[in-house]
RNA sequence: GGGGCGAUGGCGGAAUUGGUAGACGCGUUGGUCUUAGGAACCAAUAUGGCAACAUGUGAAGGUUCGAGUCCUUUUCGCCCUACCA
């Protein structure tokens, strides 16, 4: 017998799938299935975690396949972003070229994998094929009022002279110059996100098959608060009357000790001309934006000679201060100060030396109590506070503070959202260009559809700082109804492009529309979306804000939610090792002869300091190739590997092995299909019950298995049916049950290994006939059961009796046990409980 | 500071959802075969004990005939989020 040669086998497989395009999709009367992986950034080649991704979701695509249903299973490219831009500077390189060269890569690994993927649906955002579609989008978004422009800040480093994103200011510097970031003032376009705040924070509730955990992230950022508006009269200025605060926590009013502002506020106009200010604000500014140095920031402020009144007391006059830790984009970035009760005001009452009000009371003490060393920030009783004395904190005493100031005309209930619209403008060359221009008035025109796309000129070489874009003079300058415009240089953020992917992929190939409507009405929810929970917030509430965004005046479109089902999967791990001399080392440079004990492989002497196991990443070279590992043990074992050792949900260590004992696996059921083979030419004789019994219990396992995604009891499974099938094997006979059930075991396989399934059914498929195999209930049951035998509540015996044998029957059966009998030890029994074919459980005293 | 998740053998993890704890894999130990094996196969493997048996799912309580699973308290670990008024 040979051995099995995935090599041959496994492009035998691909080749097949490609040429007879087994998974193309179109629309049918058939019961559909949208499983969707979230697509790849083309950053060169595809890693681990990638594998592990696409994995888990072929499984579901082949086996939602095999029970019949009409599966679209799409894949693409998100293609723009800032690594192309990144190497073409570095490298002198053109991003499209770049992108282009690693999707080619990405996609002929991808399909070493055995994916079963409908390729003629791929696209890539990067391609005006695609953006224009988008840019359609925009311009339909911008008539119905969701996307509008207005100054905001960006990250500004100086040396570089280029706009950074978050995640590349690192400690207030900029991550390559090292420059302290500025922040800059810029005109930016913005979607009105805002506008579904409620409707995206409700219809968490419809997301039954979302994971708990990614709700109440999102939930958390959509941050919705109840609370109120006050008008603080003001004196001391003759440019304001009044400044309005927004505040969960009104009640606390009395114990009013400042007011404070965040240096944006619109009042700081006033304060511009004043060197302190200036110096104030700049020194806020530089505080760093990490959340470590936000936490240790000190609270500082800049006393002006406003005077605020407390609209309940008039006699309450306290000074207002422009504050660094108060922030103009949420509430009206001014807030009411009281000490007492709130742990950032009473580090800055301490600091500035302002009078702490006490006007809480905890429940156990007395009318007396006074905040001392820290604020009361719980529940108690209202004191010190007039009207509002010996309410109970919070619930009486906020909604009767409201109702006072309402009734007075000194503020109002206002429900607050911690979520802000969303900025997408993005000064880089390779994204989407927003297609919008601008007349000699500065006034926005929008590029009229007939000119889209608005394709992003060629640039070979992108050397210049900043946005490459705007030293495009040729470029820029457009006529539009006979008036000179410039065009707007900003490109849209990547996440706009994901926002709306799993529509296009529904008509990816239609030219004049972003979308099919009728594509959309069949294929839409996606049924199971497959990713990292990174995505958790951003990539999928922008998705949610996108459907309905384009449902708002698209009457035909009805579509709320693009992803009924969610799955996060964990990611893959691996151990760290480091050199003597600090340096990260990759796992192919080290070894180790007893699993402890690590070396370098050139250098054989030098011991391998050892690190956790951490998630793969390039900085810490902790990676493992996927390609080489499919070179040298097969797809098939490396799916089977990587979907084996840990729940889906959770990470996963990478082990060699357990890769290399998945490969054995592979290996040893080839061989074990090549014996089956030999004994099913053989002379049939009768049935086997336990076949029957043994496949179709196995069976109602898998799919138990499947529908949670517990991906990893099914590899266990598939061990045990080797295991089984391997000693069916050891009688030599061919049982005339044999050929049957093993043939709905191999169909249970195809999901998880394709290739090995697909070579083994093949030879004994003679119909080749291939459906999810239908378990039979007759051979679930068996005739007889195991009864455990219990004795107050402990486990001392197992009988095996007939099915639904009474529980009279079974003492019957058991009173003359030797072995019950000593337990019993003579006395009578108290009470029995029976569970029919489970349990006895006997109460003695 | 706020929120969430988790804790089961030497390791990764099972447990049909309150009913035989430790499936399956890795590792380890012993054996068979082999010129050799880091190959293959067989067996053992929660802990203590020769055994009968006892103990055992981070800890302490509770509910129950029965708890890894439910409740309360607690310890530890991980993740997310954050000057959100």
């Amino acid at each position: 017998m040979e051995r099995y040669n995935f090599k041959t086998i496994e492009s035998k497989w691909q080749k097949y799938w490609q040429e007879n395009k087994s998974f193309k999709s179109s629309i049918s009367k058939e019961k559909k299935f949208y499983c969707l992986e979230m697509f790849p950034y083309p950053s060169g080649k595809i890693h681990m975690g990638h594998v592990r991704n696409y994995a888990i979701g072929d499984v579901l695509a082949r086996y939602k396949s095999l029970q019949g249903y009409n599966v679209l299973h799409p894949m693409g490219w998100d293609s723009f972003g800032m690594p192309a831009e990144n190497a073409a500077r570095q490298n002198n390189l053109n991003p499209k070229t770049w992108t282009e060269k690693n999707i080619q890569t990405m996609k002929s690994q991808l399909k070493q994998l055995g994916l079963s993927i409908d390729w003629d649906r791929e696209i890539s955002t990067c391609s005006p094929e695609y953006y224009k579609h988008q840019q359609k989008l925009f311009l339909d978004l911008y008539d119905k009022g969701l996307v509008y422009r207005k100054e905001s800040y960006v990250n500004w480093d100086p040396v570089d002279k280029t706009v950074l994103a978050n995640e590349q200011v690192v400690d207030g510097k900029g991550w390559r110059s090292g420059a302290v970031v500025e922040r800059k003032k810029l005109n930016q376009w913005f979607f009105k996100i805002s506008h579904f705040s409620e409707e995206l924070l409700k219809d968490l509730d419809q997301l039954n098959d979302w994971p708990d955990k990614v709700k109440t992230m999102q939930k958390n950022w959509i941050g919705k608060s109840f609370g109120c508006e006050i008008d603080f009269p003001i004196e001391g200025s003759d440019k304001v009357n009044s400044i309005k605060c927004y505040t969960t926590r009104p009640d606390t009013l009395f114990g009013f000790s400042f007011l404070a502002l965040s240096v944006d506020h619109p009042l700081s106009k006033f304060y511009e001309n004043d060197p302190e200010f200036t110096k104030f604000k700049e020194t806020c500014s530089k505080t760093g934006t990490t959340e470590e140095s936000i936490a240790q920031a000190e609270k500082i402020g800049f006393k002006t000679n406003m005077l605020a009144i407390n609209p309940l007391d008039k006699d309450n006059k306290v000074p207002v201060f422009f504050a660094n830790f108060v922030l103009m984009d949420y509430g009206f970035g001014a807030v009411f100060g009281c000490p007492g009760h709130d742990q950032r005001d009473f580090d800055f009452a301490k600091k500035y030396k302002l009078k702490i009000t006490t006007v809480v009371k905890p429940l156990n003490e007395d009318d007396n109590f006074v905040v001392d060393s820290e604020p009361h920030t719980g529940s108690g009783i209202m004191i010190n506070s007039k009207f509002l004395n010996g309410l109970s904190v919070p619930e009486e005493s906020i909604s009767k503070t409201i109702k006072y100031l309402e009734e007075n005309k000194l503020g109002n209930k206002k429900i607050n959202y911690r979520l802000k619209d969303w900025g997408i403008s993005r000064q880089r060359y390779w994204g989407c260009p927003i297609p919008i221009a601008y007349d000699e008035n500065n006034n926005v025109v929008k590029i009229p559809e007939k000119d889209l796309p608005v394709a992003l000129p060629n640039i070979e070489k992108i050397n210049t700082d900043g946005n490459p874009l705007d030293t495009e003079d040729k470029w820029k300058s457009i006529i539009i109804d006979g008036k000179k415009c410039i065009r707007e240089t900003d490109t849209l953020d990547t996440f706009v492009d994901s926002s709306w992917y799993f529509l296009r992929f529904c008509s990816s190939k239609n030219d004049d529309y972003p979308f099919n409507q009728e594509d959309i009405n069949y294929w839409l929810p996606v049924d199971q979306y497959i990713g990292g929970i990174e995505h958790a917030i951003l990539h999928l509430l922008y998705s949610r804000f996108f459907v309905r965004a384009i449902e708002l005046e698209n009457k035909t479109f009805n579509l709320k939610e693009p992803f009924k089902g969610l799955f996060t999967q964990g990611m893959v791990c691996h151990q760290t090792y480091k050199g003597k001399d600090n340096k990260w080392l990759n796992p192919d440079e080290v070894f180790s002869e007893n699993g402890k004990d690590y070396f370098i492989k050139d250098r054989p002497k030098e011991i391998v300091k050892v690190g956790p196991s951490e998630s793969m990443s390039k900085s810490k070279k902790n990676t493992i190739d996927p390609e080489k590992m499919i070179a040298e043990y097969g797809a098939d074992s490396v799916r089977f590997f990587i979907l084996s050792d840990s729940p889906p949900e959770k990470d996963i260590q990478w082990s060699d092995s357990g890769m290399n004992s998945s490969f054995k696996y592979i290996q040893k059921f080839w061989l074990l299909n090549e014996k089956i083979f030999l004994v099913l030419k053989d002379k049939k004789v009768n049935s086997n019950e336990n076949i029957d019994l043994f496949v179709n219990q196995a069976i109602k396992k898998i799919n138990f298995a499947l529908e949670k995604f517990r991906y990893n009891v099914i590899i266990a499974m598939f061990h045990e049916i080797y295991s089984f099938f391997n000693k069916i094997l050891e009688t030599n006979l061919n049982y005339s049950n044999l050929k049957e059930n093993y043939k709905k075991i191999l169909i249970t396989m195809l999901p998880v290994i394709p290739h090995l399934a697909n070579e083994c059914l093949e030879k004994i498929n003679e119909k080749k006939e291939i459906k999810w195999p239908i378990i039979n209930d007759k051979f679930i049951k068996n005739d007889k059961s195991n009864v455990v035998i219990q004795i107050n509540g402990k486990k001392r015996a197992v009988i095996s009796v007939d099915k639904g044998l009474g529980e009279k029957k079974i003492l019957e059966q058991i009173k003359h046990d030797k072995l019950i009998d000593k337990y019993t030890n003579g006395k009578d029994i108290f009470k029995t409980i029976y569970v029919q074919d489970k349990i006895l459980n006997l109460i003695i005293k």
